[in-house]
RNA sequence: GCCCUGAUAGUGUAGUGGUCUAUCAUGAAGCGUUGUCGAUGCUUCGACGCGGAUUCGAAUUCCGCUCGGGGCGCCA
């Protein structure tokens, strides 16, 4: 199988069938005249007879070809067919001859096939392939992301992008369900909105511009104007060169913004989406989960399956002090107050396996924009802010936060920062006609479906990454 | 920005100065056998990134170039 079942899917000019439908529901169409369409996986058979493994987006079905039942020269023609040519084959659902079984091993269920009558190559493919479909031979990512179009084709990597669709799906579901709109902003900005990371700058007709890091500024303006609880999927582009497993230069944000909530609100959004995916995605698409884990199984050597264990309510919260006191515990000299690197997470992934929530970081390591209860100090009398991290093992999977509503604390913040407020005018505006209070969180998509999909880099679950040296394909 | 590392058939690899006329797998071409099924048997095809240096001799050592891979920081 490939995943999809295809018993929605109507027929159309090019088949009246789905392959995953006959191979699925075989019984029922015997004797049934069928045209079909796929990709040649493999054309075996040099003689009077051969066979023509297809896979189209919804299976796997082989056909069966006569030499005397058929038109001589088609016959020749799709015998000697490159593998991944495009066939459309016409013909009749049988029963397929049963393959020998040992003695004392059970009879396996029954197969079908297509006993073909009529065929025509849609389109011919060129050999040799840049990579192999289904050879067994270890190709590389870069290799495979110059050839994406045919390593999708590959059945554990299609599964990976259906999965991908689903995490989408779901959490989209899920969020509509607490009264969420979706939204969308622009991604072509006049300056930075949110602070930190450098811009790719382009031209806009007569004057600078800038792509979007992050939607954030807007989603902070739609909640000021009434929509009381958005949420964006969109790109963020940074042009930050950085080359890890884990960064892209563009990714899919998964964002939202909520009115009226703090941060300990949005984090409980937050863990009840993520419980919801990994719930619909256990129930449903186990399927997809086994595709994964059949190419792990034939690996050398061979990977661990991946399983979806639905997490359980609530997340951990490793505040930020204790997780400064984890690390210190593990004998890393660390002082409070410093950045929590990939290494250290290691250390409190240890103590809290999974997803794990990342509240009450200093004010002086968040933006100007998060929130702080000027009575919240840490051990030493640092001041504590509202912005929280949910890391899963040592990788960052969302940074978010409770905004600063208050227009004069904003400003306050930007100067004890060092940041002329002047400068931030198209930001501080926004606030001085009322500002409710309010929180959200972006959460890189990519990073989520690492861990679902057991990929260990985000360029798997991206289609087309752009990376530091890749703008194609 | 810092650090590490690499370039051998379409793909993935072996190879650390001399039977390398380059290994194996996969692939491709051809001929058989076969209601096959990770099909299979035989034959054939296909590669040392570019330039220079050392040497009797370089895939192998050195230098330059080009292109690539990975990690850190930062972040999603």
């Amino acid at each position: 199988m490939t995943g999809r079942d295809g018993s929605t899917w109507q027929p159309t000019a090019y088949r009246t069938h789905t392959l995953g439908e006959i191979a699925g529901n075989g019984a029922d169409l015997v004797d049934t005249d069928v045209t079909v369409a796929g990709y040649a996986e493999a054309v075996r058979g040099r003689g009077a007879i051969c066979f023509l493994m297809l896979r189209d987006g919804t299976g796997h079905l082989q056909a069966f070809l006569k030499k005397d039942s058929m038109d001589e020269d088609t016959f020749t023609e799709i015998q000697s067919a490159n593998r991944e040519s495009i066939i459309q084959v016409t013909g009749t659902v049988a029963q397929k001859r049963p393959s020998k079984v040992k003695e004392g091993e059970p009879t396996p269920p029954p197969e079908y096939e297509i006993q073909v009558s009529g065929a025509t190559i849609l389109a011919m493919a060129e050999a040799p392939m840049p990579m192999g479909v289904t050879d067994k031979v270890h190709v590389k990512l870069p290799t495979r992301l110059d050839n994406r179009h045919i390593d999708l084709r590959r059945s554990h990597i299609n599964a990976m992008f259906q999965i991908r669709s689903k995490v989408l799906q779901y959490g989209r579901e899920h969020l509509i369900t607490e009264g969420f709109n979706e939204m969308n902003s622009p991604k072509i900005i006049a300056s930075a909105s949110e602070g930190g990371t450098n811009l790719f700058p382009i031209k806009y007709f007569e004057t600078d511009a800038y792509l979007s890091q992050s939607p954030q500024l807007y989603k902070q303006l739609a909640i000021l104007g009434g929509l009381e609880r958005v949420f964006e999927v969109g790109p963020a582009f940074r042009a930050e060169e950085h080359d890890t497993y884990r960064h892209l230069n563009e990714f899919i944000s998964f964002d939202i913004e909520m009115a009226f909530a703090n941060d300990d609100d949005v984090m409980a959004v937050q863990e009840r989406m993520i419980q919801h995916i990994w719930k619909s995605v256990a129930e449903n698409d186990q399927n997809l989960i086994d595709m994964i884990n059949e190419w792990r199984a034939e690996q050398e050597p061979p990977l661990s399956p991946v399983t979806v264990e639905v997490p359980t309510l609530p997340f951990p919260r490793v505040e930020y002090s204790e997780a400064i006191e984890i690390i210190q515990n593990a004998g890393v000299n660390i002082e409070w107050g410093a950045d929590i690197e990939a290494q250290h997470a290691d250390m409190i992934a240890a103590k809290y396996p999974g997803f794990y929530f990342l509240p009450r970081w200093p004010m002086a390591m968040k933006p100007f924009y998060i929130y702080h209860n000027a009575d919240e100090k840490g051990p030493n009398g640092g001041q504590l802010s509202r912005g929280f991290d949910l890391n899963y093992g040592r990788d960052e999977m969302t940074s978010g936060g409770q905004r600063e509503h208050r227009v004069d604390v904003l400003i306050q913040n930007l100067e004890n920062m060092g940041l002329d407020p002047a400068d931030f005018t198209f930001y501080t505006d926004g606030f001085r006609f009322g500002a409710p209070p309010h929180a959200g969180w972006g959460l890189g998509v990519a990073r989520l479906l690492m861990v679902l999909t057991g990929a260990g880099n985000v360029r798997e679950v991206v289609l087309f990454p752009r990376d530091r040296s890749r703008v194609t394909p």
